[in-house]
Order: C-alpha cells, then structure tokens, then sequence
DNA sequence: GGTTTGGTGTTGGCAAAGCAACAGAGGAGC
DNA sequence: GCTCCTCTGTTGCTTTGCCAACACCAAACC
C-alpha cells in the first residue's frame, strides 16, 4: 500500500517517482523553514509548496516530524559525506572527521535556529547522534578486526555519544584555542578513555 | 489514454501531475537547447533531463516538433502577455503592442539563434503568426460589433500575417528611426490598408 | 552485401500520485 | 456550555507515470 513499504525492498531499484516526490517534500520543506520557521508549519502548506497531494505525503512520511528527522539525518551525513569523501575503513582519521563534522553542525544549528524553534533543536541533536552510531556500527561490522563481535553495538553507542557530546560541549562556546586544537585533545579522549 | 485527450476536456481542471510534468520537460528542452542547440538533440535526452520516463513524454507530446512548437507558442504568448496586462478589448493600442511583440520576439530571434539552427527559425515565424491570429480571432469574436461576422477568419488572418511581417522586417534591420516611430508606421498602415 | 547500434513510436500491466470524502482533535470566538 | 473553523490522518477509487518489451528505421561499421 504505502510507498515506503516498496522502497524499503532490499532490491536497489527504486522509482522514480518516489525519487522526485521525496526530493519535492524536503525542498518545499527547506524553502518554508527558511521563510517562516517550524512552529505553525502545516502538512497541508508542505504539499502545496511541493505541488504534491497531502495524502501523498502520508505516503512518505508518518507525519511532520519523521520528515524532521529525516531532513536532519540527510544534512547531516551530507556533512559528513563532505569529510570522508572515499574512507571505509575506520581510523583515527576518519574519527577525527567525525568529531569536527558534529562541532560544525551543532555549532552551525545556535545561530540558524531561531528563538521561537528553538525546542526543536533536541530532535536534532538526537539525529546526530543517531548517524554518527549507525555510521560507526557499518565501519565496526566491515572491520574485519572487529567483525562479529557482540560488543559492536555497545562499542558504537559509546563512542557515538562521546562524539556526540563533544560536539556539543563545542558548540555551547567558551573552549579556548582552535577547533583543530580541541578535535585532538577529544580525540585522544575518545580514544584513549579512562585508561590513558 | 492519453494525457491530452484528458486535457483537452472542457472543465478547466488539470491533474497537478500533467503541469509538473509538462514543465519539466519545457525546462528540459530549454536547458538542453541552451547547451547544444536543437541539433541532434534526441527525446531520451529530455526524458533523461526532466526525470520523467520517455513513454511518457509521448502521452504529453506526438513527437519532438510538437514540444518545439509548444514552447515556442509559450514564449511567444508570454511576451504578449507582458505587454498586454489586462486588456480585453481590440483597438489600436492593443495592436501597437501586439506590433512591438513581434519585432522584439523576431529580432532576439536572430541574436539567440545559432547559426547551426537555422533551419529552425521558418518553425518559430510560423508559431509567431499562429498566436497573432489566435489572439486577433478571440477578440474579434468577443467585440459586440464584429461578432458574428463571417468574415472574422479573413480579417485575423490578414492582420496576423500584416503584424508578423512588419515584425519580420523590424528583425532583418536596416529601418531608420526608433522602434516606437517603425511600430507607428506600421500601425497606420495596417489599420489604414490601402484605402488611406 | 550483412550486422550491429541507437533512436523512434507504441502497447499492456502495474505502481504511485491525485482526489474527494470521512471522523476526530483541538482552538477561537460568542 | 456551544458552534465554527482548520488541521490531521485515513480510505476507496481514479488517473497518470513507469517499465519492459516490441517492430521499425537509419546510420554506422566490418
């Protein structure tokens, strides 16, 4: 019945028209958040914008906010897309890549949002987080160190949040020296953790 | 079946997935021609360009030449719909701006046209005609003083082919003064004919 | 000559988008 | 309290777009 249920088929093929809907929906998104904000933002204004029915957009998204998340995680793996541009292994590099990608979207997130959305800014950083642990948990299992280890899930959630809160501490200002600077000096952190 | 049987109808309703498509594929072909002409330029290739299936191009277009002639009536209509912002009636400023149309059009012609598309500008002069004579016989059949009369198709065509002339003249160059005291000109002579 | 190659135009079956209607949940105004 | 209004999800049915073929044609190419 619904679209999402197709494309959730583990065949890569995937329609067209799903393609460009979806790309419709984030656009007209983006577009009124830029003009108006999220607070009073209705599905009804989103279709229209996207020149796409309201049932249809039932058909992607659950509601407004799983269109939310979704736009974030998109942003956001941009970002880190950006960083990594062909690594699949995991390093010291690419976890350095990381902890400066949420610095610089978390930092990016207190002056973009206005006052009145502010109250959507936990969704977001919930998302983050959430990328940066799936992303690890595909370099934890492709590692062929690491492979079938019951502990990768618990390994990816930890290091997740540290990244996480790094960026986040970052964010809030006040750390002294350059963004470089305090990337390494987490990075050992993360690394090294309470042992070193 | 096909789209434009459904469009055709008489309710003024279009599905909102026929004027998407059909803008993507004018973008298409705009964005196509401005690269690399018309030249060689093949229906996959729009099809390709406005993410829509070639089969589907066919329900909105019988072929390529039918798109051209689209667009070329489009672009042609908005110009006279710039100059003519809320005007119903038929008189003699309604003319002197269907006149201006018709040497600007024709005159970007011979600038935006490549040398390699030549072969293509007898087309465009043709759609130019059309939509003089289009526009002429609406507003003839709408004047409560020429309704009715038989002879509306003479006259439209007379003064459409009349109007595009002058216009095709203004475009080759060569006339001396400004465009204002040519469209006069022309005007006069138009509305005059050989009686005065 | 023969044979690929690539574009054209068409068809039938199927998947996605549109539409109109519905019940339900608030919120504003009285 | 009450009504009016708007937005939300949802549903059955219709229309449009997608796909994978197909035959045909013309220009390479050998």
């Amino acid at each position: 019945m619904s679209v999402k249920e197709i494309s959730g088929q583990v065949s890569g093929r995937v329609d067209p028209r799903v393609v460009r809907t979806r790309e419709l929906i984030v656009r007209a998104f983006n577009e009124l958040v830029a003009e108006k904000g999220h607070t009073g933002l209705t599905v009804s204004e989103i279709a229209g914008r996207a020149t796409i029915n309201r049932a249809t957009f039932y058909a992607h998204f659950a509601d407004q906010y799983e269109l939310f998340d979704y736009v974030v995680s998109e942003a956001f793996r941009e970002e880190l897309r950006r960083r990594l541009p062909a690594s699949s292994g995991l390093g010291e590099e690419e976890l350095r890549a990381m902890v400066l990608a949420a610095c610089d979207y978390l930092s990016g997130l207190n002056t973009a949002c206005s006052r009145t959305d502010r109250q959507f800014k936990p969704l977001i950083e919930a998302r983050v987080q959430a990328e940066l642990y799936e992303l690890l948990l595909r370099w934890i299992w492709a590692s062929p160190v690491n492979a079938r280890s019951a502990d990768a899930e618990i390994t990816a959630t930890v290091v997740s949040w540290a990244i996480f809160g790094a960026g986040l501490r970052w964010s809030q200002g006040g750390e002294p020296g350059s963004l470089e600077e305090y990337a390494d000096r987490a990075l050992s952190a993360i690394v090294g953790g309470l042992g070193s």
